[in-house]
DNA sequence: TCTGGGGTCCTAGGACCC
DNA sequence: TCTGGGGTCCTAGGACCC
């Protein structure tokens, strides 16, 4: 009986998928309105504040020549805020994504602050994307920063394992935008995920199917998407580390331990197996908005403020889900308390809806299900099971609308 | 001085129906 | 009154990702 070799695993020799990652997105996006920044520790972070907009009305339309010493610094910050993004600079200091802004002031005082800016990094996230869709148009939306795009059929997408394309497209992204990506270029969605993180940054890799035992096995389980804290600490304390380790394992062992679809998946991940398509349209699920208060409140006597940022959240996500053109039935909350557990609540009405009073007294029921006593850090409130507010089957009513006081008409 | 905001998908139990 | 087994919907929590 012939061994069976890495090679085997990946079955589909001429699938060529590419995941590109833009560089420290957040962060090249605002050096490109402050060049005088490159180079320096930069960190993205936190919400706006009064001396960003007093800069920014101080130095409106000539950003580029603020002077260095009139930037926020991480030092000054107080608050509950985290990084997005950090330039590599930064992360020479030890900051890096998720890591709150107090922790990160203790290790970089002085790297400089910005504000998130969303609506910029939105703009230039379409901007590189009509770039790719362009050259290559089968391309999947991870986001605002990184995207998977099916090199297969592309005239040329073959080239060296991909990498003529791959070139290309970079090239291309930094003439419309001057910012820099890295892309790996494997056999499926899985593989080329962590082959793009090889290079970085302003990388290519390519990695064919037999790379796998070179290229793949030797890293930690870590690196394969959708293991995180939890099944690594799992798999840890089973004495697994590395994907090769991983791979080893047969796979009824493996289902044993982690159950029948994670153990499965599990062992197909370590082999380098995965044929999922690039998808290139998808409809929301939910749409939600959520605030961490600025210090934490408590039901009874913070009820007036609550109140209102309940109010506020819900006028939020409708006016969301009216922008976009979508309606719901199932109505949530989340809370967050100052133990840092979370709650989740929700209710499925009988009308479709994307009318912020209807999705505030939905929302008001679900918090009367929810204990109270401790305090509260966050409140969210989400809107799923939606339906395009044009299709005809979100005003069919389920059931006598009449009879149930959540969805009685409001007027 | 810990720990944001916006998402997706999965699991698991109970209700309810056939 | 000894007993079943699917299927779907709803809800709560949790893992994970960008």
């Amino acid at each position: 009986m012939a061994a069976v070799t890495a090679a085997d695993s990946i079955s589909d020799l001429t699938r060529r998928i590419a995941h590109l990652d833009m560089d420290a997105f957040y962060a090249s996006v605002e050096l490109l309105r402050y060049p005088q920044l490159k180079g320096l520790p930069v960190v993205i972070g936190g919400g706006r504040r009064h001396e960003d907009d007093a800069l920014l009305a101080a130095y409106a339309g000539r950003l580029q020549e603020i002077p260095l010493a009139d930037f926020p610094r991480l030092s000054g910050y107080a608050g509950r805020g985290v990084i997005t993004t950090a330039t590599y600079a930064a992360r020479a200091f030890g900051v890096g994504s998720a890591m709150g802004l107090m922790k990160a002031a203790r290790l970089c005082p002085d790297a400089i602050l910005l504000p998130v800016d969303f609506a910029e990094y939105r703009h230039y996230s379409r901007r590189f994307k009509a770039v790719i869709t362009d050259i290559a148009p089968v391309m999947e939306d991870r986001g605002v920063d990184e995207v998977y795009i099916d090199f297969t059929q592309v005239a040329g997408g073959q080239r060296e394992g991909g990498r003529v394309l791959a070139r290309l497209i970079q090239k291309s992204i930094l003439d419309a935008t001057g910012l820099t990506c890295s892309i790996g270029v494997a056999p499926n969605k899985l593989i080329a995920k962590m082959a793009s993180e090889f290079n970085k940054p302003g990388g290519i890799a390519i990695v064919h199917p037999e790379d796998l035992q070179e290229k793949i096995w030797p890293l930690a389980c870590r690196k394969i998407n959708g293991i995180g804290p939890k099944t690594n600490e799992k798999l840890q304390q089973h004495g697994i580390t590395t994907i090769g380790e991983l791979a080893a394992r047969p796979r009824d062992w493996l289902v044993a331990h982690f159950g029948k679809s994670s153990g499965a998946w599990l062992h197909d991940a370590a082999w380098g197996r995965d044929d999922r398509p690039v998808v290139t349209e998808s409809e929301p699920v939910s749409m939600s908005r959520e605030t961490t208060f600025e210090r934490d409140l408590h039901a009874v006597r913070d009820k007036a403020l609550l109140g209102e940022i309940f109010t506020e959240l819900c006028q939020q996500v409708a006016d969301d889900l009216q922008r976009k053109g979508y309606v719901g039935r199932t109505i949530g909350i989340k809370l967050r308390y100052e133990d840092f557990k979370i709650a989740t609540r929700d209710q499925t009405v009988a009308i479709y809806t994307q009318d912020a009073v209807a999705i505030r007294r939905a929302a008001g029921q679900c918090l009367k299900r929810v204990p109270l006593q401790k305090r509260l850090r966050l409140l969210g409130v989400r809107v799923g099971t939606l339906l395009r507010a044009d299709d005809p089957a979100a005003t069919a009513t389920g059931h006598d609308a009449q009879a149930d006081p959540f969805t009685a008409p409001l007027f």
